[in-house]
DNA sequence: GCTTGACCTTGACGCTGCGTCAACTTGTAG
DNA sequence: CTACAAGTTGACGCAGCGTCAAGGTCAAGC
């Protein structure tokens, strides 16, 4: 451990935070926590920055979020106390359940200690950890969102498909786009970037700059775009997903804020 | 709901535990939570001990047990009330883990709060939450034990090459004599259950009468075999499985308690 | 300089515990 | 009978890494 340190190796990080180096590198590579630095020989090294990331990554981690869903939170969240403090009350939340779960089990010793019957309503309260998965994904989060709340479910059967078929439709005039060559600040581009960034904001939850979803978000999220080939996916490959990630910032620079 | 129920669906205990009847499924597959019953319409119902069996094994399961570390604890836990006792400790460690990490996050606000230097040494205090899971699996179990512990390390490097031979050759000595057709009650098959019975004394941790392994323990084990197609690989298969749990099983009969 | 062991890289296969889906049966109410 | 809810089995597929192979870098010791 080097006194002083102002970054640190991927196996000091994965010590000092209880992971692995494997697990750090996959978090490279889909783009969730990238290393503040690579070296002159190869190595990754992080700085505080990186590590305050990886910790609200952690966090999120542990509530059960899956990794899409985790850069789509912290994209959405832009204030690092704020982001905090928000973790902080799901942390008691999660405090809760585990005093409920606690109580649970000690209900159980004593009904068997006194030869009773269990009682099945209760004897698991406190055993349901992924509500706070979906509330987190709930609050923040466009396509986590569209896929798993009320929201969703008031658009009825005919309002999810044209949703779905919107979505369809933008990612396959995407893929047109960026395979005839057009260039990603050119006035086609810039249409679709609208369409997109119109698409975003017509789904609740997400962070908004007045009316119009935060241009951090707007931007973060295209970047997760690239990394993450699941998404990359979406638009045709890491080419496609570049193209529309430029495309996304050149609207960004000129039209959000 | 049934009031004054004995049993319930699936879809009432997975409601009442916070799981899904695929997961419930599953785990009757692999021979972990068997339902009570089967009723004349094929359905799966389950008793208050099933249940009982469900929290045990929910809670290790939370603490990152894998399916047959699982087995392998709940084979050597002989008693309800103490198994649960030290699920309540576990538990409790778990709690101020939880602690510690809220202590963490806390101190990640003040300190950006402040504008000062975060502290990486202390910042992910209570992060590592895989030292349950490990301590378990140490506790219980032989065949977990006889891989991830100071035992196992102690062994050095021929003593786990030897030891990793005689359970094969104790495997294929199974797969052979279950090929020729022998009854799992012969002198021959009685002569490989001491074997394996044997081997399973040799490992460190797990539950005893006297000197020898604990019936209870042998029998749950050699029931696992067969559930799980895992543990049933090694034994040429679930035909190969099952003569092997027969003959421990008779075995044990006659000459564990 | 060479050796050795720790640490790092990339690439890639594989695993576990279900999630999801299909096809079908059972139960119940209208 | 119909429709819907609840259940079955069978089976494919997935996410997030774990593991391994092959190779390079670093630093200490001889």
């Amino acid at each position: 451990m080097r006194a002083e340190a102002t970054d640190w190796s991927i196996q000091e990080v994965a010590r000092l935070a209880g992971t692995t180096s494997r697990t750090l590198r996959h978090y490279d590579d889909v783009g969730l926590v990238p290393p503040s630095r690579i070296g002159a020989n190869g190595y990754r090294y992080y700085d505080e920055a990186a590590l305050l990331r990886l910790q609200r990554v952690l966090l999120l981690r542990e509530l059960g979020l899956g990794i899409p869903a985790i850069a789509d939170v912290i994209a959405g969240q832009r204030d690092d106390r704020e982001a905090l403090r928000r973790q902080l009350a799901q942390l008691r939340q999660e405090q809760e359940r585990l005093a409920r779960q606690i109580a649970s089990v000690e209900r159980t010793i004593e009904t068997l200690e006194g030869g009773e019957q269990l009682m099945a309503e209760n004897m698991f309260d406190g055993f349901d950890h992924t509500q706070y998965r979906e509330e987190v994904e709930r609050e923040w989060g466009a396509e986590a969102y569209a896929t798993s709340d009320a929201w969703w479910r008031g658009l009825g059967r005919d309002g999810q498909a044209a949703f779905r078929e919107q979505v369809a439709a933008l990612n396959r005039d995407w893929i047109a786009a960026a395979a005839s060559g057009i260039d990603p600040d050119s006035h086609e581009a810039h249409a679709l970037a609208e369409r997109h960034v119109e698409w975003l904001g017509s789904t609740p939850g997400i962070p908004r700059t007045g009316d119009a979803p935060a241009k951090e978000y707007v931007l973060g999220l295209a970047e997760m775009y690239v990394a993450d080939p699941r998404f990359a996916a979406n638009y045709g490959g890491a080419t496609g997903a570049a193209f529309v990630r430029d495309a996304l910032a050149a609207y960004a620079a000129n039209r959000l804020s």
